[in-house]
DNA sequence: GGGATTTGCCGTCAAGAGCAACAAATACCC
DNA sequence: GGGTATTTGTTGCTCTTGACGGCAAATCCC
């Protein structure tokens, strides 16, 4: 695969760099005028007219008439991509198999949670992603171009080959689930950490759009998750196991705020245990929330707090070594962090170097249930994106 | 011919980005062949030949005769660094400030300690270096064209402008030093934190090389520091604070082990509590790592097992976020490391998300006592390795 | 010494971004 | 409502600069 950076020096990859910011403007700020992006990528007028009608040509933007608008001048035409250039976004979960279909504009067109009765297995995953697709292309998709698959999978996943090493909840080990879903759609696919991708969505179109350092911190019903963003770029790893924050160890500086005997984050700061202090053996999130600040029973403030101190220690720890300027936190970890905000600030500030968390803020995630297809659908745009003639030489078509 | 095409194509700086690809390799890999060049670069030969030749009239390369190589072909001339391009390295400590100027080969050239009796400030750091160029223009820098400065400070340093937070043993304290040794010297200036700069030197030159996602931690006498590498680049986060490990709270499975209240890691792994044990107000590191290998007190081995341990959850804790392939100790920690290297891959291992530790070494840092001044060096070459033609509007002042 | 091989050198080509002049479309002022 | 200013698309041209190909040079091997 010849990718852009290996061809940097020539004038062909200035070209495909070229358009390639252009589609990226286009997907990430969504539809402008050709003025606005002529002043962004810092091109010539002429250079951004002939990158768009050749972004056209190749069927992936769309020029419109110029929006009205009050200034002087001649209006300009505006660029929005392409609405039936999508991506199928796949998130396999313990009790059901979530598939959408999303758009370059990162709309979610479809939406299916294909519920089953069993641990889903990678086959089976494959077929509902690959009968999914069957169904839409007689609807919904009906003269859709689909670039590939993405999936968000609940576990390690091993970033060259698309192989999940391991998703405990899911029993998958070893799985190879990319060439599966390859072999079921005919379609390219690309596999990644749920969290990492809800980083990613996060980063792009939620609470850390435009921030270029970021950590983002996912509590689930089984874990903690996150990713981080050093310099605008997500951050993989060698192999891309990179942010499994769930796992680490922070120090517990209170004997008597230790409840695993392991001390491994996601054991001390669980959703797990804020169910149980409130009497519950399961409750979604927002019903959850609820319930911790109605509560006046002391035993539920403590633990949160207990749990505030830990995560502050946890995130205190990332920020010295990563110098964030914002940190994201999504699933429970938003409501531990909304339930008292002025404490788990002034514990981080307090856990964390004083200049590394200078300017830091703490915010809670945007993106709601969608958030994962987002990231698995972004990944799935990846490519596309970073080299818009690339794509030519594959042929998507999908019965 | 080929004079300076002082019209820069507005064009995306593709010459610019080749020039610097050719300077970068020819800086990195030592003198290399034409042809090496081209095949690296991926370029053209008659592009690789045009470019060297602008950098040869640019003064910072020189092309030699042929290496005598055995193979078949006609020889192919070498590609050198000019060896009169250097810059000023700077390390300032509590009880002397090493000034030295360092080639474009990495090589050092000159080199000296000036001690002072009392703990430096920052205009005094100044005005050494001032004065060390001055002294060496007459002799060993005679005709040398001297780029910039870089100083590695022992402290937390902001990017944006180099300015010095907080230097604790130097007792800086918002110190600009940037723009003091910029007043005194006349030359540009880059400052930045001493670990930070270790890591530098030790992802190009040494125990790094060649690896893009590593860990790099320094024990030092006053504490631990470090720095990240990912993907290729050195990170220095939102504000270049990036890399104070030795801040970070590790957790600490077992109370016998804690020894400090708070439980930070430099507090707990420390190179004071290794004196101690074996009875020493003070030594180098080859002492006290002979010390410590020869000791056959109980107590001895207690504390360097306990200090392996602690330091093992936060490599985990660094592990599991970062997924590096490779981890770079210096210092005490290299001495703490070598004691027993198998107990300690041990630890990690177990500290560590076992598919995050896969394929991770465990090495120790290469580059000696010359460590800071490459790192800075390189600090300090940074603009003009990005940009080769950008340097030459400045006129650096020689004799 | 001849053939093979690799590479430098030079002239030419061409991709593609910049540029400038002109035209078009709007707002604003009178 | 018409003239002017302003912004931007369009078009044809220039120019930089990397690629290409033929030829010469320098080496090794037989």
């Amino acid at each position: 695969m010849a990718s852009v950076v290996d061809r940097l020096g020539t004038f062909d990859g200035v070209h495909r760099r070229n358009l390639s910011k252009l589609l990226a403007l286009a997907h990430l700020e969504g539809p402008l005028s050709r003025a606005r992006l002529t002043s962004e990528t810092g091109l010539n007028r002429s250079t951004v007219a002939a990158l768009a009608t050749e972004l056209v040509d190749l069927g992936l933007v769309e020029e419109r008439a110029p929006d009205p608008t009050k200034r002087v001048g001649r209006p300009s035409p505006v660029v929005a991509v392409h609405p039936g250039v999508q991506v199928i976004a796949v998130n396999p979960e313990v009790d059901a198999v979530t598939v959408a279909a999303v758009g370059l504009n990162a709309r979610i067109v479809v939406r299916e949670r294909l519920e089953v009765d069993h641990l889903v297995t990678p086959d089976e995953t494959a077929e509902l992603v690959a009968g999914a697709i069957a169904r839409w292309r007689r609807a919904e998709l009906a003269g859709v171009r689909l670039i590939g698959v993405g999936l968000a999978v609940p576990g390690q996943v091993r970033h060259s080959d698309g192989l999940v090493r391991w998703a405990p909840h899911l029993e998958w080990t070893d799985a190879p689930v990319r060439a599966l879903v390859e072999a079921a759609t005919g379609l390219p696919t690309q596999v990644a950490n749920d969290a990492t991708l809800g980083a990613r969505a996060e980063h792009l179109f939620g609470a850390g759009r435009g921030v270029d350092d970021l950590v983002y911190l996912n509590g689930g019903a089984s874990g903690i998750g996150g990713g981080l963003v050093v310099e605008g770029r997500l951050v993989g790893g060698a192999r891309g196991y990179a942010g499994e924050f769930g796992q680490n160890r922070p120090g517990i500086s209170s004997a008597g705020d230790r409840r695993a005997p392991d001390g491994v984050l996601e054991d001390e700061v669980s959703r797990a245990r804020l169910l149980e202090v409130v009497g519950r053996a399961s409750a979604d999130e927002p019903t959850l929330a609820g319930l911790l600040a109605a509560s006046e029973d002391p035993a539920v403030a403590d633990e949160l707090a207990r749990q505030q101190r830990i995560l502050a220690t946890a995130l205190g720890n990332a920020i010295n070594v990563l110098n964030p300027s914002l940190i994201v936190l999504g699933g429970f970890l938003a409501t531990l962090a909304e339930w008292n905000p002025d404490a788990l600030d002034a514990a981080v500030a307090a856990q964390a170097l004083p200049v590394a968390a200078e300017g830091l803020e703490i915010r809670v995630a945007e993106l709601g249930e969608n958030r994962l297809l987002i990231g698995a659908a972004e990944l799935a745009f990846a490519d596309l994106l970073a080299d818009p003639l690339a794509e030519q030489l594959v042929d998507p078509l999908v019965g």
